[in-house]
DNA sequence: AAAAGTTTGGAACGGCGCTCCAACCGTGTC
DNA sequence: GACACGGTTGGAGCGCCGTTCCAAACTTTT
């Protein structure tokens, strides 16, 4: 085995990831480089890559860090519903500490489903639709369609985490779309119009739970549990 | 004016986002490069620059000309709920005729929310959720879910268009992945086990509509027509 | 026909991901 | 204790990228 007596400033595949994600958090997707990385790291690049493949299995490995952690040791809450929230609630406040996490889940989730991080989806969310009294004929879809609103609304919501966009706060910046909402012309934007003043002073994970109950709403509609 | 009389190799935005749209369909959004772009469209970058500010901008500009193409001229057809699943077919139609634009779709619309398409996609599935009696109040949440819903299958579905991964077609590729689901370990993944079956096989588009349908039902079960 | 303004093409720059390889380190062999 | 060996490191260098800059070419105005 390799790791027996090791330098103590051993690289290993872990303590890459665990960097690449604090500079993810610090400077978004374009500012993951190598020569950040290196410096951080205090190595070269070749250290790093014979740890690591390339740049996006980094990113997938940074994802799937992140994703894991968020849903590590639930409690399993009561009913299915809940428990349904909850696993969403946990992947809410990651995109919302981890910005990145929004955009990068859809891509990598495309790039190489294949990858851990799509089963561990399929998991979390598919045993409570299970428990929700889903006969096992549509479980897969769904499952699918709750994670496909959940990817969904995660990479609307990317933007929101810390910066809505130039230093502008978040209000700021929803009254801005707000506004050129407003400023559209009538004939082709009659409903975007209108609903430009719902968008202000919305909350966004309000707005993302109940998403997620009108989704949830439609597979007990079309599933009612049997009695 | 600048259009007037102008050598017939003039160069235009237009004819750059043409270009550009037929690149992506080619070669992916990695194959979008400026020299590809300089050899196709016989000039040089500073040429293209002077019409677009940056890669990024000219990305944008190819989704939403493959957006609003695809919503162009709807007939406006039957029931709210027909009309939803038709837009949504639309959608889904252009994505599998330009895999980038899944994957785009998500990108571009947390990237810059103040840009042209997010306005176009709420219109769209603005109206008929409108037209389905759900009560003023409820218009932004229930359209930004349908909406979720669609980029998030729309980014999922981004890998399945032409070729499924390394030249594999569709089948195999569904057949692989449910492959290794069903080898995950029972204790951590019961339920990705049991349903791998389920991906075998499936039609994509089918699934599509068959979410949409699940959320749209969620929509109506949460605001009932009333009578 | 000259001047002014618009549009073009390509050379050049800094930074990127990635490859390659000489040196280094801990370990097993005699 | 010397030695050889394979796993690991760090950094120089390569080719490509997006972008900038500017002299030349073309159009329009004077």
């Amino acid at each position: 085995m390799a790791t027996r007596t090791r330098r103590s400033d051993a690289l290993s595949r872990e303590r890459i990831v665990d960097a690449a994600v604090e500079v993810l958090d610090a400077s978004g997707e374009s500012g993951l480089t190598f020569r950040v990385l290196t410096e951080r790291l205090a190595t070269g690049a070749g250290a790093i890559y014979w740890h690591v493949a390339n740049r996006d299995e980094l990113l997938g490995a940074a994802t799937d860090g992140v994703v894991a952690a968020a849903l590590a040791d639930r409690p399993s809450a009561g009913s299915p519903e809940e428990e349904l929230r909850a696993v969403g609630l946990r992947l809410f406040d990651a995109i919302d500490d981890h910005p990145w996490l929004g955009t990068q889940l859809g891509v990598q989730m495309s790039r190489s489903p294949t990858g851990p991080t799509t089963p561990r989806l399929v998991e979390a969310f598919g045993r409570p639709i299970r428990d929700l009294g889903v006969p096992e004929p549509a479980w897969f879809t769904a499952t699918t369609t709750v994670l496909s609103y959940v990817l969904g609304a995660a990479g609307q919501n990317a933007v929101n985490g810390r910066a809505g966009g130039g230093g502008l706060g978040r209000a700021e910046f929803l009254d801005a779309t707000a506004a050129a909402w407003e400023a559209l012309d009538e004939d082709g934007y009659p409903f975007v119009r209108r609903v430009a003043r719902q968008m202000r002073g919305h909350d966004d994970q309000e707005q993302f739970l109940a998403g997620l109950d009108l989704v949830v709403g439609g597979i007990r509609a079309a599933h009612p549990p049997e009695r």
